[in-house]
DNA sequence: TCTGGGGTCCTAGGACCC
DNA sequence: TCTGGGGTCCTAGGACCC
């Protein structure tokens, strides 16, 4: 029997300062101490993917029309992303992590937790100084600036790392969790996004500490399950679960267009290429897929997605034939459309699979498998199905 | 000022089975 | 002719995160 780990935990958060451009900086150093962000052309209907500090103190910021950003700031570079690239740096860095800290989770591309519980005498007893060292190899070895804070629970831990960015470091002592938490505003809780912070502001909400005096089942009552986790973390609770591994739900790919489509065969052939890449991650991973849908956003950007759950598969043709037929059903050509998408859930093994039931296919498993290992080795253009 | 692309999780309703 | 309850699976939409 395994006995429960109920040590108050000291767990750590570490976020690489606006990431994609600081690797930018990393081949490019004339972009230094310039406002620059990463992202689409304006052209295009592109948005920033990250921006520096020196372009956020014009107002720019993530997720932002680049057309915008270049008005706010008329001096900004606008760089195109490596995105493999910074997986690459991602990967490395978590590796790195891994040998000076035992359990660390890669949360998104440039997040990680780290779980330092137990491990104070092993560091001598001085938490705050290993996080600082940390924060130096990150910027030693990777030549890639990070904001590192220290807390009971991930959830606060966040928190913290977005009080004290870039370049900071930032400790919540054991028992100081209510007190540091209640003058901020409750929008720095993950979770409380543009509609949450609106619907509390509405109600006279507005730092955490209106959150902390409201209890739970006002909360609850408000927001559901969501009001009865937001009151927890709101009191200094969260998450102590830093999870090493994490298996994706779902593969997609989409695509919006620079000028809104009405012909339909030129919409199946966008939604032929979306399937070949997604079928293509899809197949490298061993998966097969139960459930397709199919994403359509109209030129209003009123967004639709259809879906259908069949035999699991990986197969281009299955699903291109699928997706089509979805399109067929749901597109009457009224409007214009802007985007395309095509996302692939409810995965199963391939290899756990049985055998298939025809000769037939266990030849066209043969033919898929054989693909990928050209794509492998000659890139993915080398080769593509038919899609007749 | 027109709004990317990759994801996760939750809710709600309907179908279907026992 | 009107009317059960629980469980599971599926679909659609929406909020949110980086």
């Amino acid at each position: 029997m395994i006995a429960m780990d109920t040590r108050p935990r000291h767990i750590a958060h570490l976020d690489l300062d606006c990431f994609f451009v600081s690797v930018e900086r990393i081949t490019n150093p004339a972009l230094r101490g310039k406002p620059v962000v990463v992202g689409g052309s304006p052209k295009g209907r592109g948005v920033v993917a990250s921006a520096s500090y020196e372009a956020r103190a014009f107002g720019v910021h993530s997720a932002m029309p680049t057309g915008r950003a270049l008005r706010l700031c008329p001096q900004l570079v606008v760089v195109h992303g490596h995105h493999e690239r910074y997986s690459d740096y991602s990967d490395r860095i978590t590796d790195r992590l891994r040998t000076l800290v035992p359990v660390v989770e890669r949360a998104s591309i440039d997040e990680m937790y780290l779980d330092l519980t137990g491990c104070e005498t092993l560091y001598h007893n001085d938490l705050p100084g290993f996080i600082r060292g940390l924060q130096k190899i990150v910027l030693t070895e990777f030549d890639l600036p990070c904001t590192i804070a220290l807390a009971s629970n991930k959830t606060l831990a966040k928190i913290a790392t977005g009080t004290v960015k870039p370049a900071g470091i930032c400790v919540v002592p054991h028992g100081t969790e209510r007190a540091f938490l209640a003058p901020l505003p409750i929008d720095v809780i993950p979770g409380v996004g543009p509609k949450t912070e609106e619907m509390l502001k509405r109600r006279g909400f507005t730092v955490i500490a209106d959150l902390q005096r409201a209890g739970q089942a006002r909360l609850l009552g408000l927001l559901g399950k969501h009001g009865s986790w937001l009151h927890e973390v709101a009191t200094g609770g969260g998450s102590e679960t830093v999870d090493e591994t994490w298996v994706r739900k779902s593969i997609s790919r989409e695509e919006t267009f620079a000028e809104d489509i009405s012909d339909v065969p030129k919409l199946e052939r966008i939604l032929f290429s979306l399937v070949e890449d997604v079928c293509s991650s899809t197949r490298r991973k061993r998966w097969k897929a139960k459930t397709i849908s199919l994403k359509l956003r109209y030129a209003s950007f009123k967004t639709i997605t259809r879906a259908e759950t069949i035999a699991p598969t990986n197969d281009d043709r299955v699903v291109f034939g699928t997706v089509k037929e979805l399109l067929r059903r749901n597109y009457t050509g009224q409007e214009a459309v802007r985007l395309l998408g095509v996302h692939l859930s409810q995965f199963v093994d391939d290899t756990e699979l049985e055998l298939p039931l025809y000769p037939s296919d266990a030849k066209r498993d043969q033919i898929l498998d054989t693909i990928e290992r050209l794509r492998d080795k000659f890139g993915s253009d080398v080769i593509h199905l038919g899609n007749a």
